[in-house]
DNA sequence: ATTTACCTGAGAATGATATTCAATTACACC
DNA sequence: GGTGTAATTGAATATCATTCTCAGGTAAAT
């Protein structure tokens, strides 16, 4: 069993949840790659891949996923929500184009410790954050 | 005519479209406060102020108000998708409390500097940026 | 074997947003 | 001040993602 399958399983377990054959297949497509995802492409990968599962299941999933810390919604862009990884991936933000839709991904420590000075500065708790640029990147630009 | 109403009157001229008495309604309203909004409470709103707008006709103006630059979509929260004032608003980040949803917003030039850093170094030109942190306030922290 | 709690797929329900349509209105031009 | 044209409106309807309901399944605990 792979690691996000494990941690997962855990999860579940420790909630007195099952992990059913439907919910490894779809934690298995959702970790096959590190890209984004959303809800409708991840079913229909799912359908040609020959699994039987329906919609109403990934639904019911995604909660948990994100209740267990394996998966975020990710910067929302244009209409549907997608979601991403955090097992195994390390914190990061996001150059958004907005005429080809790639996603550039960096860290920038300095711009994290200057967040968390503020987050004090204001006395709050900080849970989670994230930071997204929409803009246009340089191969969109050069046409 | 206010400074908003002036220059989305602008913007509405430049594209051949019209300043309407509705349109303007919704513009005070919008612009009446600095809060944040979403489009079920503006209709509201404007309906206790013994308008008679109809949701279709605020639905149709926010991607107007958008384009135009007046407003842009704020952080998510949880569900519905608000807007905040772009015009007579400057640039700011913010903690939104999980808990009881206050929002606070907070000016880092630090950050900016060092956001625009990593832009220059992607060759990316930067449209618009944001950025969200979700974690929980002090007052609630206090319970 | 029975109980109990959890899961499932299918389809119906929901709720926010978008669109259609016929009637109305604003503005440029006469 | 009329008039034509294109934009705008409200109401109703449609759409789309997401959630819920329900009627079986299933696995582990008793």
């Amino acid at each position: 069993m792979s690691e996000p399958e494990k941690q997962f399983a855990d999860f579940l377990r420790s909630k007195g949840l099952k992990f059913t054959p439907e919910r490894r297949e779809i934690l298995r497509k959702i970790f096959a790659t590190h890209e984004h995802f959303d809800v409708e492409t991840l079913f229909e990968k799912l359908k040609k891949g020959g699994e039987r599962i329906s919609l109403a299941t990934i639904y019911r999933l995604v909660p948990l996923l994100i209740e267990s810390g394996m998966i975020r919604q990710a910067t929302r862009c244009e209409g549907h929500v997608t979601y991403e990884h955090v097992f195994g991936h390390k914190l990061h933000y996001h150059l958004v184009c907005v005429r080809c839709g790639k996603i550039i991904e960096f860290r920038d420590e300095g711009i994290e410790r200057l967040l968390m000075q503020v987050c004090d500065k204001y006395d709050f708790t900080v849970i989670d954050h994230r930071l997204g640029v929409r803009g246009i990147c340089s191969a969109c630009r050069e046409e």
